[in-house]
RNA sequence: GGGGUCGUAGCUCAGUUUGGUUAGAGCACCUGCCUGUCACGCAGGGGGUCGCGAGUUCGAGUCUCGUCGACCCCGCCA
């Protein structure tokens, strides 16, 4: 097919083009036919475009076509660029003071009335929307959103590679690794009964980079992960994956401290505050019942264990000798929730696996509660003063193991704060909205429940703190690791460790985490060689683009940042991945399904 | 694996509480009218497996059970 091609694109022409013949190709945005004459927004990726089929300025062959056209069609269209009447300027368009007069109409595709409009927002329900993603990629929103994400791309390049960085690319087909997230497999032709895993991330490749002295190295990488999903969590995402040789948690920081400010800086000319500040773990977890805390609201958490060690309130005391922890969210002015409410939040704890949830409002210089005479006046006062309780406050009280309590606590806090509009409008571009957070010193270990051992808290790869080795021989869960995350608005964005590059000292973390010397050898072998021929002191990070992206765009799910992206139950609606293969696919994988 | 919200016209939704006439509205679509609109306007029209399957009932969009799908959360995600 020939058609003209376009001089000028749908978001260019300006009062200065008057006077000009030109041509656009694009799509039909709207059609407003007056009867007489015909006003179309015509649309391309670059904006929009008021043409005009005026039945005096064009031959009736034109005009006679014109009227044919309906939404989505596909067009080439030629004439002079006009200045708009008086009085008929569209201030909301950039292109709004001028005309295109069409004097030549090609149809180059016709288009079925589309499923939903592309034009205007009407709330179209994400299922309908993924199926016709072709569509939905048109609507405005979406291409800010992946043109927004481009530069990300841009950006990150730079940036690493202005510092030294180079971009390695690491295999997409490797070795199954029996830690951490569940493997996408792919089955070897070639190799009877031998499968590939896709990376969860290029840990040990980036790590063998750096023994190859490559010092500096990055890549914006996928990774796949078998789990199930999330708002902020898809099977397949994107990493900016980094490693560095000769570093400390230091280095690390003000790399990753340099990218976000560049990336806010160059993407939405936002001046965003650094170094960013940092938190324990630990402090974390008792103020605020979370690793990736929130910080853009209060409601903070205080750790009570002490004040009710000796209560007379038997399930205070009881669970306290044991171990446990009790812990206390303070609500200011949370005497406006009223019984209803709370017995809701109550609710909410059990689901959570709590037995419950105590409560008691300052009224006055008094604790009201119906668990008054159990846990006492005096300790509910000794309570309210630790938590720094004044009249009107609301006291939430729950007990149970350190980790369980205040976790509890903190999935409440963010349900708490989702109800009570805590949490300001996702607003990604604001500044004062952007609560950054270095989350340091993570316990190395930590306890599984259901397979009874301890597995890598971030990956079995990280180095414990110097000062902490020696509990590796006596008590491992008490050995604090030297990894680190980064959280924007309770939101994981980052997370790394400096590494361990000692043989010695990273067979005996795979022993701690019940790995075996056989099992070491077969799944870390190359790893463990690799470590007895020179490497260097090395670490590093991998960022989330998606979420990233996702934040930086103020969108709710990262579904909005990525072009093709999977439902929650891992399906693409769009061409219905997974199916199911031929029988003669599967023989000369010799697999057979079940 | 568990908890929750939702599923009615192409799209957004009302109707479901308390079962009862032919299931409605806006937008979109089609036809006609209309020469400065930009969410064009006006008039008319077509369009429904009430997600699917059982059950209760004289009668089910509405009640019960099951099932499928989307979304949110817990578990899970080194």
């Amino acid at each position: 097919m020939s058609f003209k091609q376009r001089t000028h694109t749908c978001g260019e022409l300006r009062t200065s083009h008057i006077g000009n013949y030109i041509t656009l190709n694009g799509w039909i945005d709207r059609v407003r036919d007056l009867g007489g004459v015909l006003f179309i927004d015509m649309r391309d990726r670059y904006g929009k475009t008021q043409i005009v089929f005026n039945p005096q300025k064009c031959s009736s062959e034109v005009y006679e076509l014109a009227k044919e056209l309906r939404s989505e069609f596909v067009v080439s269209v030629s004439g002079n660029v006009e200045k708009r009447p008086e009085g008929t300027e569209n201030s909301d368009l950039p292109t709004g003071e001028i005309d295109v007069i069409i004097s030549s109409l090609e149809i180059l595709n016709r288009s079925l009335t589309p499923p939903f409009s592309i034009s205007e927002e009407d709330g179209t329900n994400e299922e309908t929307r993924l199926k016709y993603r072709y569509l939905d990629l048109r609507r405005d929103a979406v291409q800010k959103n992946l043109l927004m994400r481009h530069k990300m791309y841009q950006v990150t390049r730079n940036y690493f590679s202005e510092n030294n960085f180079i971009e390695v690319e690491t295999p997409v087909l490797m070795k199954s690794t029996p830690e951490g997230a569940r493997d996408y497999l792919v089955p070897s032709r070639v190799h009877h009964g031998k499968f590939y895993a896709l990376p969860q991330s290029p840990q040990t490749y980036k790590q063998i980079l750096m023994v190859a002295g490559f010092d500096r190295y990055f890549q914006i990488v996928k990774c796949f992960r078998d789990e199930d999903l999330r708002a902020d969590r898809q099977p397949e995402f994107t990493q900016i994956d980094v490693e560095i040789s000769f570093p400390d948690e230091e280095l690390v920081y003000k790399i990753v401290e340099g990218c976000m400010t560049r990336l806010y800086k160059e993407v939405l000319n936002v001046e965003i505050p650094s170094p960013f500040p940092r938190m324990s773990y630990h402090d974390a977890m008792e103020k605020y019942g979370s690793d990736k805390p929130d910080l853009r609201f209060d409601l903070q958490l205080t750790n009570v264990t002490d004040v009710v060690k000796d209560s007379p309130f038997r399930l205070f005391a009881e669970n306290v000798a044991k171990g446990g922890a009790v812990a206390g969210m303070k609500i200011s002015n949370g005497n406006e929730i009223g019984r209803n409410q709370i017995d809701g939040y109550t609710d909410f704890m059990k689901k959570l696996g709590a037995g419950g949830l105590i409560w008691g409002r300052v009224v006055g210089d008094k604790i009201e509660s119906p668990t008054e005479k159990h846990i006492t006046q005096e300790y509910f006062q000794k309570i309210a003063k630790k938590m720094n309780c004044v009249d009107g406050d609301l006291i939430l009280l729950a007990s149970g193991s350190w980790i369980n309590t205040f976790s509890w606590l903190g999935t409440l806090r963010l349900e708490i704060a989702r109800k009570r509009n805590l949490i300001p409008a996702s607003a990604g571009w604001d500044e004062t909205q952007m609560k950054f957070l270095w989350v340091t010193e993570f316990p190395m270990f930590e306890f599984n429940e259901e397979e009874k051992r301890f597995v890598a808290m971030h990956h079995p790869f990280t180095s414990p703190s110097m000062e902490d080795v020696h509990f590796l021989d006596s008590e491992p869960n008490k050995a604090r690791a030297r990894a680190y995350d980064l959280v924007l608005n309770g939101n994981e964005i980052a997370g790394g460790s400096i590494r361990i590059h000692s043989s010695e000292l990273q067979s005996k973390v795979f022993s701690l985490l019940g790995i075996g010397e056989e099992e070491a050898k077969r799944k870390f072998g190359f790893m463990l060689d690799a470590f007895k021929y020179g490497a260097p002191p090395h670490g590093g990070i991998a960022f989330g683009f998606d979420r990233i992206a996702m934040l930086m765009s103020g969108s709710k799910s990262i579904r909005d940042v990525i072009a093709f992206p999977k439902t929650t139950s891992a399906m693409s609606l769009m061409d219905e991945a997974p199916s199911e293969v031929d029988e003669k696919q599967l023989k000369e994988l010799h697999i057979r399904v079940i």
